[in-house]
DNA sequence: GTGTACCGACCGACCGGTCGGTCGGTATCG
DNA sequence: CGATACCGACCGACCGGTCGGTCGGTACAC
């Protein structure tokens, strides 16, 4: 009845497999123990390979990683960007992003600190990375208060202080629900979050009482 | 006329001018390599020191990094404290507070580094100091928060979330005036970091035209 | 003043453990 | 019989910490 052989489809396919095992069991490792402490042969463990068979998929140790936060971080973008869309005002965009990463990494507690957390005891180059990816989140939010901005919907601002710290502000909350013991549930941050960092980049009363509740 | 040996006071005096340097070095390697990558002979030859030399100081390299963080938090943390205590009305307590720690750390970029950078790379222990560093200055903007409450300066909210939230904020634009090529003075983040800060938490719009300017 | 005993400060060769990466080999499949 | 996938013993760089030893003072006796 049950295979005797997990031997499915093709080698091709097996190989694929294998290699996303690792990855999985990467992400595992080195959300439990930081990279510099994550040893390759923890993580040859956990996939049930071998440190060789580790090495044929990958290249070095940095490699495992910047895919594992590159394919991270680009599926969280892609879900902001498509929540984004499905609004058409500004400040309802806005909310929709705040809502939709902090929803994400409540449901992904160990991809958020793989993000947030290991990345940054990982060395020179991944805190370049990293940044970079700050950045990117930054200049996302900037790009929709510019459009607030020009469309009237608030009064100009510093566009780039304003995403860093919008970015800042999401970011520590998220860090310290990662941190602590037996958090609530992180999206009962969520109204009061939403509140501040609309109001701080001056969006009226009324708009903010018209707001969606979640 | 000059002295011929710069052997100058007490063997006592000696010794803790020593330490100092010791201190001086490893802040300088530690801000440049990072807790992990910083050898503890280079310290010791950034000292003008042996690794030897160095043991006689200090237990273990943990330590001496320990030491560093500790003592420059505290200062930092006295420095905001005396600086919000010259002032009694809420809304200019939180602007003193925001405003000295963007001064310092303007002032002092290798210091702001080892806070906010390097700590981060060094480890599980140190990430555990570091983030009760976090909520030790997100507890101190509660505590002003919530007097500003209290005193019906503005309207209650939840003082933890917005602690951390502007922590965060003003961590992120430091963080990224840190990282930057070449950028530009601190300083000018802070008209809209203390806008937006203030604005976030419901200080009325009179109040806000009424602060100092700097 | 000077010999002597002592001590804190300092030196640097060395040890021991860790870990990323390599390489010669083997098994399995088409 | 090749090729692809995989194995795991091994290498070597690196680095924190140790330890036996040195050296410049200082105190004190005489």
């Amino acid at each position: 009845m049950a295979m005797t052989t997990d031997a499915r489809g093709s080698p091709a396919e097996r190989s694929r497999q294998r290699r996303e095992r690792i990855l999985d069991a990467a992400a595992h490792v080195f959300s439990r123990a930081g990279y510099r402490d994550a040893a390759v042969d923890d993580i040859a463990r956990e996939a049930a390979t071998s440190k060789g068979g580790v090495y044929f998929h990958f290249p070095t140790k940095e490699s495992i990683f910047r895919e594992l936060i590159r394919s991270t971080a680009e599926r969280l973008v892609a879900k902001v960007e498509r929540e984004v869309a499905r609004e058409t005002d500004p400040v309802l965009q806005a909310d929709a992003a705040i809502w939709t990463v902090l929803r994400t990494f409540a449901g992904h507690r160990s991809m958020a600190r793989l993000l947030l957390v290991d990345a940054l005891g990982a060395g020179r180059p991944f805190r370049a990375e990293l940044l970079r990816l700050h950045e990117r989140f930054a200049e996302l939010i900037a790009g929709y208060l510019d459009r607030a901005v020009a469309e009237g919907v608030i009064a100009p601002l510093d566009a780039n202080v304003a995403g860093s710290a919008w970015f800042g502000a999401i970011h520590e909350v998220v860090l310290r629900w990662l941190v602590a013991d037996r958090p609530p549930p992180l999206e009962r941050a969520y109204p009061t979050l939403r509140l501040l960092l609309l109001r701080s980049v001056g969006v009226p009363e009324e708009r903010l009482a018209e707001l969606p509740n979640r």
